[in-house]
This record gives C-alpha cells, sequence and structure tokens, in this order.
DNA sequence: CACCAAACGCAACCGGATTGCATTATGAAG
DNA sequence: CTTCATAATGCAATCCGGTTGCGTTTGGTG
C-alpha cells in the first residue's frame, strides 16, 4: 500500500493529519478505478465516517495542488481521480466496468507532438489521450 | 461559405428551415473556434435574435443526431461544438486565442489501437485525443 | 386558409461543484 | 497539560451548465 507513503510524505511537508486525509488517501491508493467526489464520499459513509460533501471537494483540491492525485474525465460531467503515476501516461478506460488501465506511449507522442510543431508550428505544450472500450475480462460478453 | 450546403441538405431531409437553426448553423460554420451554447446564445442575441437557452440547446442536439456537428471537450466543463469534418480527426488547441486547428492521424492511432488489444485483450472502441498548446500567431508573444 | 407536427419559450428543476462564514480540531510552542 | 494560531470542517446558500414538462407558436403541406 502506498497510503503510508504518501501520508509520510505529506507529514513531512508540514500538512495536518485529518480524519478525512488519512480516509480519502487510502481509498484512492486502494481503489483499481478512479473516484468521484461522490464517490469517496460514498465510500467513507460505508466506513461509517460522517463527512461533508465540500469537505471531499477540498480535500480533492489540496491533494491536487501537491501533485498527489491527478483527474480523469471520462466525458460524463464528473471529474474522476486517482493517485498520481510515476510518470506521464495514458488510459484505457473499460466502457462496461470503468476499470482503468494505463498506456504509456510518451515515446510515440514526443514524436507527433514534434511533427505538428515542424508542420504547423503550433507549439503542443500538453494533451491529453484516452481510449475507450472493452476490457479482457468484459470483451467476451 | 458550407452554411447553405448544410441548409440545403437539412432541408432534403424533410427538416423544417427556423430562424434559429439558420443561425445557428450558420454561427458554427463561420466560426473559427468552437462554441458552447451560452457562446452561440450569446452571437444570435448580438444578431438581435432573441433566443431561449432551451431553444439553443436543442438546436445543437438536433444537428448532433443529424451528424451536422459535433462536440469537443477543453476540459473547462463545457461542452463545444463545430460543424463536422469529413473524417474522425483530433485537434490542437490554442491556450490563448482557442483557435482549434484540426489534426489527421488516423493511421497512427489505428496502429496504436491494435497494439493495445494484442498486448492487453482491450479491445478499443474509440479514443479521444487533443493537444494543447500555443498556435502559431501566439507563439511568438 | 386549415391543419398538424416540429419548433419554441418559459419556469422549474437537476447534479456537480463552489463560496462565505461560523465552528472545530491539529500540532507546535510554552 | 494548557495555550494559541491557523488549517480543516460543517452547513447553507449559491453557481452554472444542462435538462424537462408543458402550453403556445410557427413552418410547410394540402
Ligand atoms: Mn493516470
Ligand atoms: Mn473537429
Ligand atoms: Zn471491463
Ligand atoms: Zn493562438
Amino acid at each position: 500500500m502506498k497510503t503510508d507513503a504518501i501520508l509520510s510524505n505529506l507529514k513531512e511537508g508540514g500538512y495536518r493529519m485529518t480524519r478525512v486525509r488519512r480516509a480519502v488517501v487510502a481509498a484512492l491508493s486502494g481503489s483499481a478505478v478512479p473516484l468521484s467526489a461522490l464517490d469517496l464520499k460514498t465510500l467513507l459513509s460505508e466506513a461509517a465516517m460522517r463527512v461533508n460533501k465540500t469537505t471531499v471537494y477540498r480535500e480533492i483540491a489540496f491533494l491536487m495542488d501537491r501533485g498527489v492525485i491527478h483527474e480523469i474525465q471520462f466525458g460524463d460531467g464528473k471529474m474522476r481521480y486517482r493517485v498520481c503515476p510515476e510518470a506521464h501516461h495514458h488510459h484505457a478506460i473499460c466502457v462496461r466496468c470503468s476499470r482503468v488501465e494505463e498506456i504509456t506511449m510518451e515515446n510515440d507522442m514526443k514524436k507527433h507532438e514534434r511533427a505538428i510543431a515542424r508542420r504547423r508550428g503550433f507549439k503542443v505544450l500538453s494533451h491529453t489521450l484516452e481510449f475507450f472500450g472493452l476490457c479482457n475480462s468484459c470483451n467476451g460478453k
């Protein structure tokens, strides 16, 4: 579990350790799928922890600001969050079970970015790339 | 101007020609940047046309259903719309002036999709890819 | 012109997210 | 252990993009 590593990092940074902070970090680092704010609130409630939704949003903002988590758009109007990975990468999102696999292809993307800069003078600063489809276990149904 | 072509296509399809329809199609096909629903409403209002926001949303839905326009996510919580291009493609979005360039790279993306299917059994159904950066004219500032 | 479905306006509503403000709790200092 | 500053929290109101139900208007055809 990387929960402890994240929390001790934050502690070293001089930030307070609160119930909600511990619970949100644990929930996110223990989840295979990205979680929305409401997902988080529900999870905490199920763990008998009473939390206000505003607090959840503020904790998300806090963790985003410190680069602990990042957000993903599924395109349904809700932001989802998950603990930041080591390097920039993309996602293959299962439209059936919402499981997310990480896709690394930075060499290719860098190549494309250079091509765009060369051919049209457009200086690429960032990009988003998500694949939607059926994961291995959802495929055969 | 492709406005007329779109409108006569719709007419042939047996759809009514209304003030709002004409204005929305004209606004979208005449804009270099994708427009949000509110953008459209504002533009029409400036042209001394009084429109209800619900009507704008319904006209957008109508044009989407007929494949006349498609939506783009800038990632700021608002959908943007623009007239459909010929083929599937991607965008290079200027973060300074919001101008959008179309990027075609389907051969490469198809290759990536096949690789993902081969390597992890994930069947890709669709993908989103957007580049953010500085366009040619915004680059030097 | 008469007629009907498509289009429209309006008001209420929805859900995700944000804000202002008063209250509580963390953690460090004494 | 107590004090204290401030970070974190709860709550209610609010925002904002978008949707819905419903009654009215309008486009286009006969
Ligand atoms: Mn990720
Ligand atoms: Mn496009
Ligand atoms: Zn799946
Ligand atoms: Zn620009």
